[in-house]
DNA sequence: CTTGAGATGTTT
DNA sequence: AACATCTCAAGA
């Protein structure tokens, strides 16, 4: 029987941190799902955005917990997945310590592995547009409500992010988030993107 | 290339 | 009523 050489999980450590120093950490790194069939997905994180407890933006700002954003107050490394506009799923992975309401969005992707799987599922054999934004790269790897609150810093766990493949910092750009929810303290909310990178999602 | 409308249903 | 979005069609 061989087995592939399994990568490190980045551990929960890596996620108790603030989510404006997780987002920029977690570019280059490698989303992986295995499916209950043995297939791989996997992409290269290459945009994030950090949601803070004290942004309006977020859906935890104020600290205050209601059955949808019960799991951003949790442990860091679990995986936020929401439901929004009718028909998307959006994921985040939560950051910060035990308690605080703060995550970071994935906002885009390069796919790797299981892009065969990933077109059917977006319609599409653009490659450029299977995981180039945040609720495309949830349909292309399955994310719903059932993957709500999965722990990723779990061996037990389908879905990971491995260690490594961090990127130096002057291929990160930072930018303020603009559009909806612009406004007095929202100054904390950035977006982080790799420069010179052509995988990632339409706005800025 | 850009802009704009419509889809769709949960949350507050 | 707003929404951490996407797709398609139409225009420049």
């Amino acid at each position: 029987v061989s087995e592939r050489l399994s990568t490190r999980r980045l551990p929960r450590s890596f996620f108790a941190r603030r989510a404006t120093s997780v987002a920029p950490d977690l570019l280059g790194r490698v989303l992986v799902s295995t499916l209950p069939s043995g297939r791989r997905l996997s992409g290269r994180i290459v945009e994030t955005e950090a949601y803070e407890q004290n942004d309006p933006c977020s859906h935890s700002f104020g600290g205050r917990q209601t059955p949808r954003n019960t799991v951003m107050f949790g442990r860091p490394a679990l995986l936020y997945v929401y439901f929004t506009y009718g028909m998307h799923f959006c994921s985040n992975v939560v950051t910060g310590a035990d308690g605080d309401g703060s995550a970071v969005l994935l906002r885009a992707l390069v796919p790797l592995e299981g892009i065969d799987t990933m077109a059917r599922r977006r319609r599409t054999m653009d490659e450029r547009n299977l995981c180039s934004g945040p609720a495309k790269l949830a349909q292309a790897f399955g994310f719903g409500r059932a993957q709500n609150g999965a722990d990723l810093a779990s061996s037990l766990s389908a879905i990971r992010i491995e260690a490594g493949g961090e990127i130096p910092r002057r291929s990160v750009a930072r930018t303020p988030r603009v559009g909806v929810g612009d406004g007095p303290g929202s100054e904390r909310l950035w977006r982080f993107v790799v420069k010179n990178e052509p995988f990632t999602s339409r706005p800025a």
